[in-house]
RNA sequence: GGCCCUGUAGCUCAGUGGCAGAGCACCCGCCUUUUAAGCGGAGUGUCGUAGGUUCGAAUCCUACCAGGGUCACCA
């Protein structure tokens, strides 16, 4: 139940008075013929050439007032749709009495929507403005958004004064944040942009775009707990998907040769400056390629969203420089741990010796970890924190990687890469395991590594296999979190500021 | 879930045991080319919530609520 506050309740009785005088608060016909921008281009269009022509140009606009600045029988305000703001100078002598009449008895505020119908003109200030001669409202806002005061200094910046900076309320109330902080507003345009910009390079490379479940019968395809829920017709409990992988080649035996989803997971696990309960994920499977053609495709449709976000290929990021460039530099996970601690891994094949030397390298370690979670945990702990440009660590140990294939040179890494930018992990592909024998296996090994309810339990899926026995082709697949390129693309240092609703507790 | 920090006016914040404060916003008055407009007047409040200590609590203590950070967990 809303209990207005006292500049609130001065905005209701506004608008009482208003409907007393038989004024619309909030009108059902608007009229516009130009943006706020559009208006201020067509008059510097003109002014150089024939400002007499200029000043004579007629336009309707529309927009929230942004500033006010009432002066008795003159009033500037600054109007702001989503193209601009544009100043209206209106002057009583120039305006039918009602129009007038909300300045002056200040029937309008700031936040409210405005209509204004008039000439272009320059003031004697020198801002181009829109000489009104006639002025509606559109809807009265009723509650004051946070007062941000913006200052132009002679080099042209913007300096803004007063901030709305609670990320509580932003988070909350990310209309507010939106409504008043531009910046923010930028940040989901370019968001939009990235991903389309990776839409159509998949497009363009002849990938299907399908959509799969996001209520599954069985999870699967990531180590990730899931959400639970529940069909009452049919009396049956259903998972929230936490990937999209087993769903997406099954595809690939109905005879797509390359298909990507972008869509959104859930996973039921903590959250972060780096992972938001529900996220956007992006995979792709291609028949015919193996990891590294994964990793070239890779490195160009991240290329591809930076260029549209931001026009080049290397950026900063949080003060750290990170360059896109293609290609981007390989090692082996193997490599990369001994380069990093000294310790190869190889050398202790069984956990509780690797273990032993782990934490004789002071890093603290869970007792009891399967093999290849040790060495997962040492990448986590050793390299990745140092992994700020584009980097793919390949060939991951078998034991965590129930979906790849073997390697050719042993038998206890895949053909798998985790890819990482300014020390996250932001993409994982592989050599997809084709042998539905091998998988059935993978699936049994997995069910005697990690019990029931663990977090890295993996359900052995017989539709699934069911599929593969149909003869799956040779195929690389991808997946990343779309969340997170866009972090670094933007230069926002949380998920939750890439995301326009993240994920909050109840609100008391 | 552990630990640390934070919560005071619409916004941003100061106040750390003795009258609840500032800037902007809002309200009243003046102002016909302003632009962080200006001048004059007025402080508008559940000091996150509930208890406790104290002559006296925004301030100290306890619990709770909410947020942030960090660790654990986790793409």
């Amino acid at each position: 139940m809303w209990q207005p506050n006292k500049l609130e309740k001065e905005r209701v009785e506004k608008v009482e008075r208003l409907e007393a005088q038989g004024v619309e608060a909030f009108p059902r016909r608007v009229q516009r013929t130009h943006t706020c921008a559009a208006a201020i281009a067509a008059y510097e269009a003109l002014e150089p050439t024939d400002s007499e022509a200029a000043q004579g140009i007629e336009v309707t606009v529309c927009g929230r007032i942004r500033r006010a600045n009432l002066k008795g029988k003159i009033a500037f305000l600054h109007i702001e749709d989503e193209s601009g703001r544009v100043q209206l100078m209106l002057r009583v002598n120039d305006m039918d009495e009602a129009s007038f009449a909300l300045i002056g008895e200040k029937l309008v505020d700031n936040d409210d929507f405005v209509q204004a119908s008039g000439t272009m003109m320059r003031t004697k200030a020198g801002e181009v403005s829109v000489h009104a001669r006639e002025f509606r409202l559109l809807a009265k806002s009723l509650s004051p958004l946070p007062v941000i005061k913006q200052q132009t200094l002679d080099d042209g910046t913007v300096v803004e004064h007063g901030e709305f900076t609670d990320v509580e309320s932003r988070y909350r109330q990310r209309y507010a944040d939106l409504a008043v902080n531009a910046d923010v507003r930028d940040v989901f345009r370019k968001r939009a942009r990235i991903l389309k910009a990776v839409r159509n390079f998949f497009d363009d490379e002849g990938f299907l775009e399908v959509e799969t479940p996001i209520l599954q019968p069985l999870y699967g395809g990531a180590a990730a707990r899931p959400f639970i829920t529940h069909h009452n017709q049919l009396d049956q409990d259903l998972f929230l998907r936490i990937s999209f992988e087993l769903y997406l080649k099954r595809l690939l035996v109905g005879g797509y040769d390359a298909v990507y989803e972008l869509g959104r997971d859930f996973r039921n696990e903590g959250v972060s400056f780096k992972h938001n309960t529900e996220f956007t994920m992006l995979e792709f499977y291609k028949a015919y390629i193996d990891y590294h053609e994964v990793a070239r495709l890779t490195e160009r449709f991240v290329a591809a969203a930076a260029m549209e976000a931001n026009g080049t290929l290397q950026i900063n990021y949080q003060g750290k420089a990170i360059d896109f460039t293609p290609p981007w530099k390989r090692i082996t996970m193997r490599e990369a741990i001994r380069e990093a601690c000294g310790i190869d891994y190889m050398d202790y094949p069984e956990a509780a010796a690797l273990e032993a030397v782990i934490r004789a390298k002071k890093i603290e370690v869970k007792p009891g970890l399967p093999w290849g979670k040790l060495v997962e945990h040492l990448l986590g702990e050793a390299v990745e924190p140092n992994l700020i440009q584009p980097t793919f660590i390949m060939d991951y140990p078998r034991q965590i990687s129930p979906f790849a294939k073997r390697v050719d040179y042993d038998d206890t890494h895949v053909e798998r890469w985790e890819m990482y930018m300014a020390g996250m992990e932001m993409a994982n592909a592989f050599t997809e395991l084709n042998d539905p024998r091998d998988q059935e296996a993978r699936f049994l090994d997995m069910a005697k590594v990690f019990r029931e309810g663990d977090d890295d339990e993996v359900p052995l899926d017989e539709d699934y296999l069911r599929a593969m026995r149909y003869g799956m082709p040779p195929n690389g697949g991808f997946g990343m979190g779309m969340d997170r390129l866009v972090m670094l693309l933007t230069n926002q240092r949380s998920i939750r500021d890439v995301l326009l609703y993240p994920h909050l507790r109840h609100e008391k």
